[in-house]
DNA sequence: CGGACTGTTGACAAACTTCAATCCGAGTGG
DNA sequence: CCACTCGGATTGAAGTTTGTCAACAGTCCG
């Protein structure tokens, strides 16, 4: 039905075969996978140096690290998905943000003796083991691994800030275009389709990470969907008028007017503010 | 427009302010006095070296640095008080938190070519500059600098995840009691008295940083002081009651139902979660 | 094939946003 | 000196979105 999902489909059926059972532990790989991986030009002095860097791997649904569990090692996601979360003692999950490829998880234990958020892979997925009591050592000996650490620590940073912009207080419908924007972009930069792609939370993940019930999550589907902006079955999604959406991404609470006539796009009936269509004839399939 | 605001600010709350005017030319500091004043046993080593670390005094209402603008330098908060913002092109300002002592500033931009968000100050304050350019080397020469730097990015991405804490969906007066424990949290760790504070940051912002609209966070207020949870006047906060409002401040969304009897005081209303104090006796009982 | 879970949709009540009026403190200017 | 203005804060009333309860459809998996 569409190419660029089987892609997905299959890893998602990575999950409960053991099919990949050779990609298997922590087979030595090095400093120097890592960092090549990450984008440097690895120098030859850093050849020298053969820091053997695990590399673990984790099933969809496994736990990368607990919340409240030691501070052992931060992780660069390699391959996958995953969430982190932060559960109440009521048991009420809230998720602060999804990671993939490059990113890195849990160095905000660092300043704590334990993780304040859990990470959960979402699919199959690797990451690049980094123990704690290394770390220092390892920037003090590869100034490389430093940068690269900065890099991504910062990256970390900006991205918690993310969930910032899908929180706050706009319409639920305008927090998941903004949810779904960030995806999009994510996956451009990952070199994948920005327009179509398989969303690996469930609507429950995406609800408590916009702060709104899971109900609302599937309500504003169907809303977008109903405006044209894109198409979506289950956990595909394809985005069909992506200035539009975008569009839609940048209003902000109440008094939005009109904004840009310009940018509004003359297919959709989204006129470009707040106006409701909910109960509105105008909403088709 | 900034100008205005600054401005006002200003002039308000420091009129004095004059004072200091041309304070903004660091001072010569160094880094041993950073890391004495972050709590490291400085070393002889560390003696010998002679690294001078700006001092940068900031005015109540005026930018560390600004939203979009060149990422020169991180900063660590010697004294006052920033919030951390970002602001839509219609002019939404979302408040990303609120930063105090020795919590690092525009790390986020590291991974990029200017500053994602912006800082301003509350209140009279000052900063430790680190250029960017700096880090990598310093960092290199300095293991305990290092350190601080890790610890202080560990604590900046742990504040960040508190975002959603307050943000999270739930009822407005529950977000408020979570940013008034933060807080309280906060002045405790700085030697402040953890019952009793000045508020640093005008509803608005606090509303931004809740999610709710300014009105709401009004009536909170009143709400948990109709409570007996603490009494307000203005920008002063005193809490009366910290067992209760931790406990109100753990409850997620709705039917909070009881929560440990023997946590609740017998001198609070607060029956059972959400009852309506104010002006309207006839809701729920 | 059935059970369990995820996702969708409807109805209603609750909570929030918005609009609007008022109060207050501080700074400004007559 | 006091009236005046301006912005922050509080409170009221009305309108609407959203949370909750509930039922159902679709998908996955044993």
């Amino acid at each position: 039905m569409l190419n660029a999902f089987e892609a997905s489909q299959e890893s998602k059926r990575y999950a409960h075969a053991a099919i990949v059972a050779n990609a298997t532990t922590g087979e030595g790989s090095s400093m120097c996978d890592l960092l090549q991986w990450m984008g440097v030009d690895v120098t030859a002095e850093d050849l020298n140096e053969a820091v053997p860097i695990p590399l673990r791997r984790v099933r969809a649904g496994e736990a990368l690290f607990h919340e409240g569990g030691p501070a052992q090692a931060v992780y660069f996601v390699r391959a996958g998905t995953f969430k982190s979360t932060r559960t109440a003692e009521d048991g009420y999950e809230q998720v602060l943000g999804f990671s993939g490829r490059g990113e890195l998880l849990g160095f905000d234990a660092l300043c704590m003796d334990s993780h304040p958020t859990s990470a959960i892979a979402l699919e199959e997925s690797s990451v690049y083991v980094v123990l704690v009591r290394d770390i220092y050592a390892l920037e003090q000996r590869m100034p490389e691994f430093g940068r690269i650490v900065h890099l991504a620590v910062s990256r970390a940073l900006t991205r918690r800030g993310e969930l910032a912009d899908v929180m706050a207080a706009v319409a639920a419908e305008v927090r998941l275009a903004r949810f779904l924007m960030q995806l999009s972009q994510s996956k451009a930069a990952c070199g994948q389709s920005p327009r179509r792609f398989y969303l690996r939370m469930s609507r429950r993940d995406i609800a408590s990470h916009l702060g709104v019930a899971h109900e609302t999550v599937s309500r504003s589907f169907s809303a977008l969907a109903g405006w044209g902006y894109l198409r979506v079955n289950n956990r595909e999604v394809e985005i069909l008028d992506m200035d539009g959406i975008k569009a839609l991404a940048r209003s902000t609470r109440r008094h939005v007017d009109d904004m840009e006539p310009g940018v509004v796009r003359a297919s959709v009936p989204h006129a470009g503010g707040r106006q409701r269509v909910g109960s509105r004839p105008s909403l088709s399939a």
